[in-house]
DNA sequence: CGAATTTCAGTGGAACTGAAATTT
DNA sequence: CAAATTTCAGTTACACTGAAATTC
């Protein structure tokens, strides 16, 4: 895209300059991860199974922002590789309970890796302290409409 | 999503940052549209044209960052609405020359009416001095990866 | 009973690829 | 000849919906 002759409507809203920077960052995101096959999904889910500890699977799509539909897949996909187990809950038989497993845990060392390098690209042109102005105002974005 | 919940590693990433906030963009924009029966791209090809005048579809296309593919299902979207007109180029007749017409003047109008309620709602918890900071840092992410 | 969870079977918009046909 | 443009026919990741079956 040629970014630099795109109408000025579009360069001065927030919602299209939003746009396109998470566009880059995707794709910087996605090839990271691509390289350890493993997908957006995938590192959300392990960081929160990391830090939170087993969850069912509804509660994991929460903390996430993964849909319960997408939720099923993402847990086949991550159970395939061993990264996790899906096993019922024994105290509420509607639940899974969804456990990182040690490989879960190395790969998610991984993916830490390759992930501060792929936000180092993405943030280049910005000094230490506009990085974290832009998080501030982006997580104050998020509060406010969550 | 309980976005406050989300892991440490998520919160503290821009680029996950970046993708929440683009997401809830989207969903207020695309709400916004559709209420004018648009959608995204609409209102970058109705923007393009209106700011640079006619252009064949692979100009816009680098315009508005929109695929030579996708460019031909939104110029016959929006032809069959009336709001452009593709004329072969009698210049260069590998081109076809897209015309914003009247209509798709009226139609951007009520577009920018709508998408600057939009802009007010999603950066509502920032200040205007805030806005202006976090456009002009995601304008340097852009201009540097463009 | 109503509510929550998992699963399945989809839909939809956006971004993108590969290749053919045409023209420069 | 190589390069650009349009078009067609896909694919992919992601976000989301509706509904069934099960369980609380």
């Amino acid at each position: 895209m040629d970014a630099n002759t795109a109408p000025a409507r579009l360069k001065g809203t927030a919602s299209w300059l939003l746009n396109q920077a998470a566009l880059q960052a995707t794709r910087l995101v996605t090839d990271g991860l691509g390289t350890a096959h493993a997908r957006r999904y995938h590192y959300s889910m392990l960081a929160a199974l990391e830090e939170f500890g087993p969850a069912s699977q509804a509660t994991l799509g929460r903390r996430c922002g993964i849909d319960r539909s997408d939720m099923v897949a993402m847990v086949n996909e991550l159970a395939d590789r061993e990264q996790v187990e899906r096993a019922p809950d024994p105290a509420d038989r509607r639940r899974n309970i969804i456990t990182i497993t040690p490989a879960g845990v190395r790969q998610l060392k991984r993916l830490d890796e390759v992930l501060n390098h792929v936000q180092d690209d993405l943030l280049a042109p910005l000094a230490e302290s506009e990085r974290a102005q832009l998080t501030e105002l982006l997580t104050r974005l998020l509060t406010h409409h969550a």
